[in-house]
DNA sequence: TTAAACTGATACTATATTGATATCAGATAA
DNA sequence: TTATCTGATATCAATATAGTATCAGTTTAA
């Protein structure tokens, strides 16, 4: 069970890139080479965000892409709702007569309190909360960009 | 997101099938006509429980399934665990270089946070749990096996 | 004593999802 | 006026999910 699929883990650091460029553009090039994103997939993954109004883009040479909206205002539940789709419980309550009831079906009366757990937890992170995190790790090791890969 | 599969799904109502027939054996055909699972699919979860100690099986006539636990022992956290690989973050941490330090990675952080909030919940869920629940809605509408089925 | 009702074990197929590439047209700045 | 960008698609490969088929062996009961 993957929490995370590539296309938002890729999103959310990409995301980071701009947060960390603010009121500039930043080429999906720059992101594709600073995080490590395959550049035509992180370019889908650009435009995809286009059409949910988080970020905007400029063409041409040193055009690129901008945050359209406040760091805070982003949160991770959005983006696993654009990426990976609303969390579901389960398809068994579309079966027509196997779940007759469905409406008092006890297993689903319980998933679904985990998925409003979950859909809450994921609310609280947004870009803006892992840009200060990330801020707050990176001041204590103030040196170089990388530090040694832990095993 | 989909956080059950067909093949957990099918398994809690296995599990609920035998629980209701507590000590005595239960065929796969049974389980089958029952639940409307696909008999050769339903085969094979039950042989993967068996694996997992969850159920024990006699062959031949009259032959079939029976519980191999209490059934407060049987967690959904467990089966999820068997049909679906234990809840994982993302991938992201086992691309060597890319996460450098990923010991203080504050997405990690904040999602594996989650994943024990969700792994307790799914842990409270047991068969067991289910069956009670089960039993207290059948008690409310004791008529028939089925009512209207909800838009 | 044998046929029917079972499970054990495995191989296979189909479909959907995920992850990734490739192309070409058009915009823009130097 | 060309190199650097995005827009928009089309395509592809790898993996995971869902479901089917087969055959061997066990057990009960007629
Ligand atoms: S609605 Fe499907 S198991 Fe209840
Ligand atoms: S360990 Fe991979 S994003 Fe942090």
């Amino acid at each position: 069970m993957k929490v995370l699929t590539k296309k938002t883990d890729y999103a959310i650091r990409a995301l980071l890139s701009l947060a960390a460029s603010k009121g500039s553009y930043v080429s999906a090039k720059a992101i594709s080479a600073e995080q490590g994103i395959p550049y035509q997939f992180l370019r889908g993954l650009l435009q995809e965000m286009i059409r949910h109004n988080l970020v905007s883009s400029k063409e041409g040479v040193q055009g690129g892409f901008m945050l359209s909206k406040n760091p805070d205002e982003i949160g991770l539940k959005q983006l696993i709702g654009i990426f990976q789709g609303k969390v579901e419980v389960s398809e068994c309550m579309f079966r027509k007569q196997l779940c007759a009831n469905r409406a008092k079906c006890v297993l689903r009366h319980e998933i679904m309190r985990i998925e409003q757990v979950v859909n809450n937890e994921f609310d609280k992170i947004t870009i803006g909360k892992l840009q200060r995190d990330l801020d707050a790790v990176n001041a204590l090791r103030p040196a170089s960009g990388n530090v040694e890969e832990p095993k």
